[in-house]
DNA sequence: CTTCCATACCTAGAAACACTAGGCACAGAA
DNA sequence: TTCTGTGCCTAGTGTTTCTAGGTATGGAAG
């Protein structure tokens, strides 16, 4: 369970430039050291939820050898985004370690 | 949104000792400097799942002045669920951070 | 040339989770 | 006596992610 997290995921891995589904897996799950291993089911959907909110738009590519392509690339709102998110998991990190070992005994 | 490490934080809160619901709620408040304010809805069934998970237990207490609460308690199980949540949580927070901040531009 | 595997995309439905939006009841203060 | 804070509860809802399928192509292996 990626808890929430998944777009920022998603669209940190698209910061390197253009890419497609698949890559983008594989990516999520190079720079995890395998922790995330997302399966198709849940990145499919998440692009297309992420492309409707307009953080994301796509293309699709024919590349010079291989298989059809759709290729999403970070739009303004994209990029926006993607920085309000990490300062959001910044914050939340930080509130969730401060509660897990908070020590406070309840008064009375 | 707690992304699913509300049963972390409550069993944290109930690290200092036995204490009621709406305790809990004021606990979780104080230590993450207010971050985190859950409604009842939110806490109440949470306990139920716990101590039917078998982490929590409760009674009825009627405390000498104030009304009846019902008061939970960490059970072995709790603890030993708290230590292994608080493990999860590290491991993930460092694979977030991690897949975050990578560079990897995709090779080829 | 056929068969198989990796690549590549997709969706419907289920499950989990936390929240909204109520309701009930008692204690103590105003 | 009425209001506020405490204290517990549940049904239903929305969001998110996963399961479990399906489809199809390119290239390698046999």
């Amino acid at each position: 369970m990626l808890k929430g997290h998944l777009d920022a995921l998603v669209l940190a891995a698209l910061e390197g430039g253009p890419t497609h589904g698949y890559a983008i897996i594989e990516a999520i799950r190079a720079r995890s050291d395998a922790a995330f291993d997302l399966p198709e089911g849940t990145i499919y959907p998440a692009l297309h939820r992420l492309e409707k909110a307009g953080l994301l738009k796509s293309a699709w590519v024919t590349p010079p050898s291989g298989r059809k392509r759709r290729v999403y690339e970070l739009t303004k709102r994209g990029i926006d985004g993607l920085a309000e998110r990490r300062k959001a998991w910044t914050r939340f990190a930080k509130a969730i370690e401060q509660t897990l070992s908070g020590k406070t005994p309840w008064p009375a």
